[in-house]
DNA sequence: AATAGTATTGCAAATGTTTTCATAAAAAAG
DNA sequence: CTTTTTTATGAAAACATTTGCAATACTATT
């Protein structure tokens, strides 16, 4: 009943080996006896050891982490990611450092320098546009790093997710060939998200190429929530001078938005089109299911 | 344009001072003289020296870390308290280490085995109830615990959360005081899940209270998914003897239960009550709102 | 001017591992 | 049996820091 906690020299004395022996039991077991191995691994139940992940991190080898810095965990859209890939990972031994910095490339920036800090053994962050001196930092210390969500042939680091371009694109022009000429979009501020922007901007081609305009009082940013968009197009609905489609920015914004069609009585899709980007989880489920883009 | 990366004593170099003053200029500040702090963090800057924190955990200071350990983080459920709790604790320095284990105790226990081997400074679980030697481990190696979500006055560690038995209860009451006889119930998995299962309880409490029992086929066990109950429900509301009223086990589920009886052209609350439990966010948005269970 | 006190810094030991190198023991080859 | 090869282990250096202690320089007090 040692109070003192064990460390690799204690296993060591315990099972009358050296430390290396213990440290290798451990590492390397192909290069330990068998019988020995046997011997280290009832001293280190006994003693109720668990290795210093720190003290190996320090030779430079790997620390079994990977940090993860995502805009926010709160809402749908990063949470399936974060699990996938922290189930992705663990598989391999490793563990997430996870960090939150709520759309501010600033905080972006000091949170990615705390992972080097911990010595993570790669680090991913969400999108490709990124403050110049958390890039540089990356480049500089060399730290396997991958861009996620969205995709561009020409981003800094490796990038994996969908050209959020083109699913706005393909969205605005489902929306043209449906018919619509007068069309609302409800987007989320896009400063510092360059998924959103693309999505915006592929929106917005799409529409014009058929010479559709979206006029100021039909484009409304709304944070990243049901609630709110459902307020801010209940307000648009009242007015006068209604769209017969609203392209939302993401599904989550897109339920809000049917949210309001009911609460004032109308209904999709007799009265308005709806369409989302995401294809979140529970998206088909509405009634009648959203038309969105799945990612 | 050194290619190898700095550290402690190549800024100590830099600044022409010894180690120990560089170690102290970042740790105990006050301790070094103003002018030689500034020398230091020139280096610093220079150098792109970034401290080595596994380097000092070894010191069995702090590891500046917490681990946090879901069921999953997939769902809507988590993923706030996940905000939340990373929100709090970046604003101590700390930074979350996150790993889920998909509901299974045993790979929770290995999780948190591995959180220790990272030498967390203190470690979160959800849920009460968990395997034994996961809780001997956490008490044997004296790491600071707490447990989150469900509360009850003798939990091993400090636990912060709800009363999911009273949970249970309330909307059990609730619903028969509204009048209903004719209940069914839908939940997710309760094994290895005490919060659901102390909510079930609760509400089948309240239930039996007033003499009414939930019938096996009113009894819906699916899994934690809009897309599962929705489909769960629908089946039940095709089949003759119909409830009057469904309780859901959590919001999500309550959402699935919804979007089932537009779907078959009912309508709540005319045709079935609906109740959830968590009040997530959005579902006071649906069209009605849904009646649910603030945590 | 001498003494005491304080602020600042450096030295060296300590932290818990891993790994290189060397050595001893055992097995295989001749 | 000797020599060579292979297998298993240990000693010691290395990793990047922190910190207790001692030394020095400076300031305040008498």
């Amino acid at each position: 009943m040692k109070d003192k906690k064990a460390d690799i020299v204690a296993v060591a004395k315990a099972a009358r080996v050296s430390p290396s022996t213990v440290s290798r039991s451990f590492n390397h077991p192909e290069l330990v006896n068998p019988a020995t191995r046997k011997k280290i691994d009832s001293a280190v139940r006994k003693l109720g050891y668990i290795r210093n992940r720190a003290a190996q991190t320090i030779h430079g080898i790997r620390s079994g982490t990977v940090g993860l810095i995502v805009p926010t965990v709160d809402h749908a859209i990063f949470a399936e990611l974060i699990q996938s890939f922290s189930e992705a990972i663990e598989e391999y031994g490793f563990t997430i450092l996870l960090a939150s910095h709520g759309y501010s490339l600033q905080r972006e920036y000091s949170l990615t320098r705390k992972m080097l800090e911990h010595r993570v053994d790669g680090i991913a962050l969400i999108g490709i546009e990124h403050a110049e001196d958390t890039m540089e930092l990356l480049k500089q210390q060399s730290t396997p790093t991958i861009l996620l969500w969205n995709y561009s042939e020409k981003s800094l680091f490796p990038s994996v997710g969908s050209d959020n371009f083109e699913a706005g694109q393909l969205i605005g022009k489902h929306v043209i060939e449906q018919g619509h000429r007068e069309v609302a979009l409800v987007f989320p501020p896009v400063t510092g998200n360059d998924r959103a922007e693309n999505r915006l901007r592929g929106v917005k081609t799409a529409l014009a190429e058929s010479g559709v305009e979206v006029l100021g009082d039909r484009y409304l940013e709304t944070p990243y929530s049901v609630t709110a968009a459902k307020a801010a197009v209940a307000q648009m609905l009242l007015a006068p001078d209604r769209p017969s489609a609203i392209i939302c920015g993401n599904d989550v914004l897109a339920w809000g938005c049917l949210h309001a069609i009911s609460k004032l009585g109308f209904s999709c899709p007799e009265d308005f089109s709806v369409t989302g980007i995401g294809d979140f989880k529970g998206s088909k489920d509405f009634e009648p299911p959203l038309t969105t883009v799945r990612i």
